[in-house]
DNA sequence: GAGGTTATTGACTGAACGGTCAATAATAAA
DNA sequence: TTTATTATTGACCGTTCAGTCAATAACCTC
């Protein structure tokens, strides 16, 4: 009945959320984004609405692939020490590495927009609760009081952000090295 | 031999840090800064060079000031425990009140430009370490050994930047108040 | 294959962007 | 009072911004 869609829209979010993670919300054209898609613009209108939409699609899409395997990760084998660590151990490698700048797309999201915009809030709001449960889910087997699992879970969230922080700010891997072995010191 | 300037220039950088402070760099229009400031655009050329010449004032001008009455705060008498614990309760309770949406310049800015931007980066760095060393300061008559200390202090200024960035994110204050209080379980 | 529906296309819009500049004003030194 | 120097002023610049739209194309259903 009607004509069907050219492109896959996955892959266009994909793209979009590459652009946004890498520059910010601000710092992100339209031109930015129909470089990155392939599409013309009025077909990212079409999709979307306004560049605003895509933005949130691109939150939702950053929950979906790049939080949820780090909850996949949490959800996975090894004892609670090793998958914290391993939060941490990322940031320095990709620090390390240093071929992408983009850092924390949910970190940057809460810092650039949340404070501002009711819709980016919600979404930064229920992926960091999403985190944060994964990683009581972690600490189940060691910590049998849930209150002390949710309050130690909220600490590493917030170290783990931290770090986020200290590396795009380019302060010494050191310091994020600091910041896991100390975390680690309260997980039993 | 030459005419005067017509302003403060404290008071103008001031001013061009707050709105730099509440909306980030790119959110901010040379119309906002001149309206802020009370000059003509072309004062603010004169006397800055540019937009981003601005931004870089005001990240030194940040912390000159606001980061300085921190570093006094830990200068100042009280135990450590006080003193860290104070860190974090100035976020909850900015939080709470909810007056003022900008959370912390210098976490702003390491996520939105240091990544990108060598001048804002080593401002950034300049000011994490003055921190960095001010906490170690604090933990002093606590810790002798200085390599226990620096870990200590790195770690504690990773927790700080990461409860800014759940205040801004819309976390549940009570999140803050775990990572003070987990943080607070570290310092001797 | 005709008709209905939606996707694609690219030219177009007005507004806002960062930045410039020539004219004017104000000052201190001579 | 003249002169040299710098600050202020507001009009102005080209560019880029997010967003629109009428024309065309592609597809599904009947």
């Amino acid at each position: 009945m009607a004509r069907p869609r050219q492109f896959d829209e996955e892959k266009v979010i994909e793209s979009l959320m590459n652009v946004f993670w890498e520059k910010g919300y601000e710092a992100t054209s339209m031109q930015d984004l129909v470089a990155a898609s392939g599409l013309l613009k009025g077909s990212l209108y079409g999709a979307f609405g306004d560049k605003h939409a895509m933005y949130v699609a691109a939150l939702r899409h950053y929950d979906r692939t790049r939080i949820q395997s780090g909850i996949d990760m949490l959800n996975g084998d090894g004892s609670a020490r090793q998958k914290i660590a391993r939060l941490f151990d990322n940031v320095i490698e990709s620090t390390r590495r240093g071929l992408f700048a983009g850092g924390c797309l949910l970190c940057n999201a809460s810092l650039e927009k949340a404070a501002t915009d009711r819709e980016v809030k919600n979404e930064v709001r229920t992926t960091i609760r999403r985190l944060k449960v994964a990683i009581m889910g972690a600490l189940e087997t060691r910590i049998a009081n849930e209150d002390e699992a949710a309050s130690l879970a909220a600490f590493i969230v917030s170290a783990y952000f931290g770090s986020r922080v200290l590396a795009k700010g380019g302060a010494p891997a050191a310091m994020i090295g600091d910041t896991r072995d100390r975390c680690l010191q309260l997980v039993p």
